[in-house]
RNA sequence: CGGGGUGUAGCGCAGUUGGAAGCGCGCUGCGUUUGGGACGCAGAGGUCGGCGGUUCAAGUCCGCCCACCCCGACCA
């Protein structure tokens, strides 16, 4: 790296952005338009999401299963509002071993078709239900422009099916992934995020209902951080997913789909990244703590290595993910400045000085400078280092809150709206109206993210851009 | 797809009027260093994005193409 120094997110965010997962090493640009590559400590991350989220999923009843890439082209062409959401950005296959096929076959966007055709073959009764199935894939879209982790061409999530007797249990099922991903979200990427509904125009392309969760990113933009949609008998239909009920007559299932991808990667970047760059959430942190040995000769060194690898085993005993950098032809300080770029929430130096004394120093990557500083024994490392991890995890959490809710604004006039929507999100009365939403959208640039599941008991209002009257309040800013 | 920008060593860039391809960082080796981004010495590394044209001579001028980045329209 010719410069050092990272750019300031307060003088080109995005810039900081795109530079702070490159030099971090969580991701790189593959030769492919619109494509990356995913680096190792960008995949333990994800890998770490992956753990979190299956434990959920299976706690709350699902299974993991793996359905095809390609899917047949007309299987699009089943359900109207999908077709017409999807087809802009297929990527189609055409030719296969030198031939032309005779029906093109589609990278998958997402899995709703070829799953329901296989839910249609495996559902009789409704003693199969609910069938509660998850994917972890990859999946295609072809992107205009595309965004490190954000948008890309390729993807890769989990999506979950979901396939139900009655209209009350999808809708059910569609709010408990949303619990999930919200839970996760808060407590395990120390993310903060608002639960809530899509606006019409939002929706997934063929759902009844679309259900999000929306965080804030640093530089005050929302980001829809995973989403929970009630496709009704949409897609049962389409498909003929149909199943015979208790009183002997045939039905339509009532069906879910639900997803959260490597983009909330982004999310944790922006949610908890400054000027040295990432900080990650220790809970999934690839390396949650970096010990950095300190000596100037072999003899110190002799000293030090023991002691710091004996430190190493303590935590790696008490289930933390540690790190000792022993590289030599580096200084300290170079190692310091290289592991904060990284985002390890936590490191421990250890030199002479301490061998002799018994202590360790140990630095927070969320407050920087002296102020992190802090010297502990090392004795009983991995009980300090336990609390102090989780210490840092919710003062990660709690600092986005602040910052979030110091960014949101109720506005009740047109001059509050705007400037509202310039230093962050409005929260205010909206008729639900599409034509309405449109137009905010041509004049602010800003779009409805989405009406949060907690509203104002009793409460009406009328509609900050359009005046009518409004049941529900929305936040409204601009977004990724 | 529209607007803007950039393609020269791994990265960041300079390259004048067309006349011997350079600088900084990184990399390799050796030595000295090491508690907040070390230093010295010696090295390696190039299809100047591609194709074509003008010219005695092209990184430089002309034409076409390609790629990537940034900003907009579309999206997880």
């Amino acid at each position: 790296m010719a410069d050092m120094k990272l750019p300031k997110q307060s003088e080109n965010y995005s810039e900081w952005y795109t530079q702070v997962i490159q030099r971090a090493e969580l991701a790189d640009y593959a030769p492919v338009r619109g494509c990356m590559v995913i680096r190792p400590y960008g995949w333990a991350l994800w890998e770490n999401i992956q753990k979190d989220l299956n434990k959920r999923f299976k706690a709350t009843g699902h299974e993991n299963a793996q359905f095809p890439l390609f899917i047949p082209m007309s299987f699009f062409e089943k359900e109207k509002e999908h077709v017409e959401g999807f087809s802009p950005e297929l990527a189609v296959v055409t030719h296969g071993g030198g031939t032309e096929l005779e029906e093109p076959l589609v990278v998958r966007p997402t899995s709703e078709t070829v799953i329901g055709y296989m839910y249609s073959k495996w559902i009789q009764s409704w003693r199969d239900l609910p069938v509660l199935i998850n994917q972890w894939a990859n999946v295609v879209r072809w992107e205009m422009r595309t965004r490190l982790f954000l948008r890309t061409m390729e993807f890769f999530w989990q999506e979950g099916h979901t396939a139900h007797a009655t209209a009350e249990e999808a809708e059910e099922e569609t709010l408990k992934i949303l619990d999930v991903y919200t839970t996760f979200a808060r407590e395990i990427a120390a993310v903060p995020v608002i639960p809530g509904l899509k606006s019409n125009s939002e929706k997934f392309a063929g759902a009844v209902r679309s259900y999000s969760i929306e965080a804030m990113m640093g530089d005050t933009k929302a980001l829809q951080a995973g989403t929970s949609h009630n496709l009704g008998q949409n897609f049962a239909k389409a498909f003929e997913i149909q199943f015979v009920d208790q009183n002997n007559e045939m039905q339509h299932c009532w069906t879910t789909s639900w997803g959260l991808s490597t983009r909330f990667i982004g999310a944790i970047i922006m949610t908890h990244g400054d000027d040295q760059g990432l900080i990650l959430p220790p809970r999934l942190a690839p390396v949650q703590i970096v010990i950095v040995p300190i000596f100037k000769d072999d003899e110190e060194k002799a000293r030090v290595m023991p002691a710091a690898d004996a430190l190493r085993d303590n935590l790696e005993a008490a289930d933390l993910r540690v790190k000792v950098d022993d590289r030599d032809n580096l200084r300290p300080g170079f190692k310091f400045n290289e592991w904060e770029l990284r985002g390890v929430p936590l490191r421990i130096e250890i030199g002479p000085r301490d061998v002799e004394s018994g202590n360790v120093m140990t630095a927070r990557r969320d407050i920087p400078g002296r102020d992190g500083k802090q010297v502990m024994p090392q004795a009983n490392a991995a009980a300090w280092a336990v609390d102090l991890l989780e210490t840092i995890q919710h003062a990660l959490y709690q600092r986005a809150l602040n910052f979030r809710d110091a960014h949101i604004y109720q506005p009740t006039n047109r001059e509050e709206f705007l400037k509202a929507l310039d230093d962050g999100w409005a929260y205010a009365w909206w008729c639900e109206d599409t034509a309405c939403e449109t137009e905010i959208k041509e004049q602010t640039k800003a779009t409805t993210r989405c009406i949060p599941l907690d509203q104002p008991d009793g409460e009406t209002g009328t509609c900050i851009h359009c005046g009518k009257p409004a049941r529900r309040k929305v936040y409204i800013a601009r977004a990724y």
